[in-house]
DNA sequence: GTGAAAGCGCTAACAA
DNA sequence: TTGTTAGCGCTTTCAC
């Protein structure tokens, strides 16, 4: 490995001038070019770690995600990373799995590699989190679930469900089956429905009945095999864009039309809710946006600067074909 | 921050005794219990700068990927990750966004971050990609694509080509419209092409047109949109299954059934093809066995040993509802 | 503008 | 078993 020592001995310099340079100092316009002529040709590229151990400002900046094969981690990774890109960070991405432990575990190392902040792409949040956040002494920013002692960006998730709830009683609908995952996701397991439930709980008329079912695609379809027969809802309203695919699926399996027989409807806006035929009605949240305003503060805050605690995206009602007058 | 320094310090001990300690070496058990309790207080974590500086044993694999939101990127990504951790390395990723002068530039950042080796999931190989390889001085595996002077790990596209190409003939299809992407891409727009051709060649009374599209599920469905009305092909073999996807969409809405009007397959076995009604013929591509062995072989040529310059993954056919009997 | 020297946090001889 | 010492490659004073 040709290191700073070299390019200085070759070019009959201190290293100290060879740091200088490469950090924008000046240096006269012959060293400058010696410089530049030996650093060509020994294609010398700098120690980062020497670096950030040296100048104690770390060029990277951590994210933890639950799984990878997932709309919305996409379209956020992809926007952090573009920004990122742009201030010249580099991202360290570490995934658990769906493990709460795991994600503890991986607060610990992305603060071991001393990473200047830590993005945490959330589904839960617990004592532990805030634990291990505290004792990292670094910034931590909460994406989708709000978080009680640190800073979060999350989606106006109860406007949302406000939305579908009224779309599905302007339909004319009366009987409507939710279909939710577990409580302990805040965001999707209780704010969500709560929108749902408030809007449509202005209809006296208006039947919902509430099922409990799973981000994972295939239990989802077949859990909707088992529940789609024994009920007469004519709109299913769906907590996920992907539990809405299993339930579509389900449908077709049974031989029911959709939106004729039923209506069925998504969160999120994820854009294979286009590449279907009927394409579905869904909620798009802001994925980018959340991504871009991420990384916007966290540079503040690492910067040592103030931003909102929290802040809440709004969000776009999208109907489409999988939903229809009853 | 608190360091080992700090730790000794704290302990009565030297600062080697701490790291002798921290590195599984053998100490005296008085040593030991007042160590643990220290660095528990403390919460003291090593500055993996500073190890990966000393040791020159890096613990991260740097991988290049194209794009985030795919998903043999994903596949392959996870099945990397996953594996990686088991054996103690950090996953360190960067996303080109298809642009291939970033490719090069991120083969240079992930060098100058003392990476131990790359993975590239790769789409074109270029001389600029073979010197910036060779001037990084550490491992590279190419996956998706043959490299000449590096290792890689293949899919086989030809015998994927050929195993669609004989079900279209199977099916008694005489009029076939192969939908390929620019040739640039050697695996995807040369082999698989070939493989294909290869087969339908066999039949004399088979005719067989190409058309270049394009990877993107967008510009595929509007080109699709323009070619499919003047062709009189009842089956349509799309190089992926994203095209196939946006080649369907297309057929529905030009007001064509499938697979009665027209029979479509793509190639990957990607989830989604099943997940659409009908689903989706396809090759399934072993896209998790990629990433095991990836870093299967990574591990070993950073340890110095031997691999096979070439892998190639054999591939699965899929029959399913979108191609039909003529 | 330049160089000498100190030190970032850690590991790895080597001696004790 | 433990401490001393010498760096890893770099940045950053501070004289010159």
């Amino acid at each position: 490995m040709v290191t700073i020592n070299d390019i200085a001995r070759l070019a009959g310099v201190a290293k100290s001038t060879v740091s200088r340079y490469l950090n924008g100092g000046s240096v006269s316009a012959k060293t400058k070019e010696k410089l530049d002529r030996i650093i060509a040709e020994t294609e010398y590229t700098p120690n980062a770690f020497a670096q950030s151990l040296k100048s104690k400002k770390p060029s990277m900046i951590g994210i933890i995600i639950p799984r990878l094969n997932s709309y919305a981690t996409n379209e956020i990774l992809s926007s952090i990373d573009e920004e990122l890109r742009n201030k010249q960070y580099q991202l360290l991405i570490t995934n658990t799995n769906q493990d709460i432990d795991r994600e503890i575990e991986n607060i610990n190392t992305l603060s071991r590699q001393k990473v200047a902040g830590i993005i945490i792409l959330a589904t839960v949040i617990t004592p532990a989190h805030m634990k291990a956040i505290r004792s990292s002494g670094i910034p931590v920013i909460f994406l989708g679930q709000k978080a009680k002692d640190s800073y979060s960006i999350v989606h106006d998730e109860i406007e949302a469900g406000r939305s579908i709830g009224q779309h599905a009683a302007d339909l004319g609908h009366k009987k409507i089956l939710y279909v939710t995952v577990f409580e302990d996701d805040v965001a999707v397991g209780q704010l969500r429905k709560k929108g749902v439930l408030d809007a449509l709980s202005e209809y006296k008329d208006i039947e919902v009945k509430v099922i409990t079912s799973d981000f994972n695609y295939q239990k989802a379809y077949e859990q909707a095999l088992s529940y789609l027969p024994k009920s007469d809802a004519t709109y299913c309203i769906c907590a996920t864009d992907n539990i809405a695919l299993a339930v579509y699926k389900a449908a077709v399996t049974l031989g029911k039309k959709v939106p004729t027989d039923i209506s069925i409807s998504g969160f999120g806006g994820y854009d294979i809710t286009n590449l279907v035929t009927p394409s579905i009605t869904t909620v798009k949240y802001h994925y980018k946006e959340m991504g871009r305003i991420a990384v916007e503060n966290m540079i503040r805050l690492i910067e040592g600067e103030e931003v909102l605690k929290c802040i809440t995206l709004g969000n776009e009602f999208q109907p489409k074909e999988s939903t229809a007058k009853l």
